[in-house]
DNA sequence: TCTAATGTCTCTAGCAACTATAGGTTCAAG
DNA sequence: CTTGAACCTATAGTTGCTAGAGACATTAGA
C-alpha cells in the first residue's frame, strides 16, 4: 500500500490534485491507515495513471469518467470508448487550425513592427483595428485548454 | 452616445462581458443617463473593439491591460508593446507544437481500434499505459485556452 | 396615455480543473 | 523523545467569463 504522497510520485500527480479527484468523485474514496491517512492499492495507481495519461491527452475529467466506467465493463463494446477519443482528436484538430491562424497574424505583428514609438507602432495599431489583419481569426465558440 | 447594448452588438461583446471589464478595471467606469444607465462614447467603442480584438488573438486580460496602458501613452517606445506580441507568439507556438504531437497520438489511438470489445480496445489500453505511445506527451507547464 | 415588452441595473453564484493557504495531526528518523 | 516532514480538513483563489434573481428604465404600439 502506498501513501498519498507516493502514489502522486509514481503517478505524477500532485498530492491535492489526488484528493480532489477523490472529491469529485472520480477516484474512489481511499482506504484509510489507523491515523486516518489515505492508503492506496497498486489498482488504485494504475487508475491514477489513466486519468494522468488521459489529461496530458487532453480530456475532460467528464470523457475521463466515462472512459474509466467503460474500461470497467471489457465485456462492452468499444465504439463508445471509440468515440470518445475522436471527439477529443476532432477538438483538438479544431484549436489546431485556430492556433496556427492566430501565429500566421501574431508573426504579421510583430514582423512589421519597426521598434519606433508607440503612435506608430505596428502592434497596438493593428490591435485596434481589425481591418488590418490578412484572415478572420475572430472568436467562434468555445477555445479550451490544450 | 450608445447604451451598453448598442455598444455590445458594435463591438461583438456580449453586454455582461462588457460590465465584468468595468469591474475589473479593463473599461473605466461609464457615463450614465438620468436613469443610471450606462452610455459610452465611439472612444469607448474603439477601446472594446481592441481588447477584443486582442482576445481573439489570444491575449490575457492583464496583457491586455498593458498594451491598453501603452496605447495611452503614444511617445513612448514600443518595445514593451512589442515584448508583449512577441511572448504571445512564443506561447501560441508553444501550444501549437503541443497539439500537434496530442494530434498524432490520439490518430494512432483512434487508427488502431478496431471495433471489438472494451477488453481489446486500443483506445483504453493505450490510456492505461503510456509507454504504448510514441511520443512522450507529458504535461509541462500550463496548457493555457487558444 | 397607458401598457407591455424589452433593456438595463445590482448582486450573487457557477463553470473547469485545479492551486494555495491555514491550522491542526500523524508518522519516521535520529 | 523530539523534531521535521508528510498528512488531515476546510476554505478561498485562479481565469474569463456566463447565468440567474429581482427591481428599475425606456420605448413602441394600441
Amino acid at each position: 500500500m502506498l501513501t498519498i504522497g507516493k502514489l502522486g510520485t509514481q503517478a505524477g500527480v500532485k498530492v491535492p490534485t489526488i484528493r480532489y479527484y477523490e472529491q469529485i468523485g472520480l477516484l474512489p474514496a481511499a482506504e484509510r491507515s489507523a491515523g486516518n491517512q489515505r492508503l492506496y492499492s497498486r489498482k488504485a495507481l494504475q487508475r491514477l495513471a489513466f486519468i494522468r495519461h488521459a489529461r496530458d491527452l487532453g480530456f475532460t475529467l467528464d470523457a475521463i469518467r466515462d472512459l474509466l466506467s467503460l474500461s470497467d465493463r471489457p465485456d462492452q463494446p468499444c465504439a463508445a470508448a471509440d468515440a470518445i477519443a475522436r471527439a477529443q482528436l476532432a477538438e483538438v484538430e479544431s484549436r489546431l487550425a485556430r492556433l496556427t491562424t492566430l501565429k500566421a497574424e501574431l508573426e504579421r505583428m510583430v514582423l512589421q513592427c519597426s521598434g519606433g514609438s508607440i503612435a506608430d507602432c505596428r502592434v497596438i495599431e493593428v490591435l485596434g483595428d481589425h481591418s488590418l489583419c490578412a484572415t478572420n481569426h475572430r472568436h467562434v465558440g468555445h477555445v479550451a485548454a490544450a
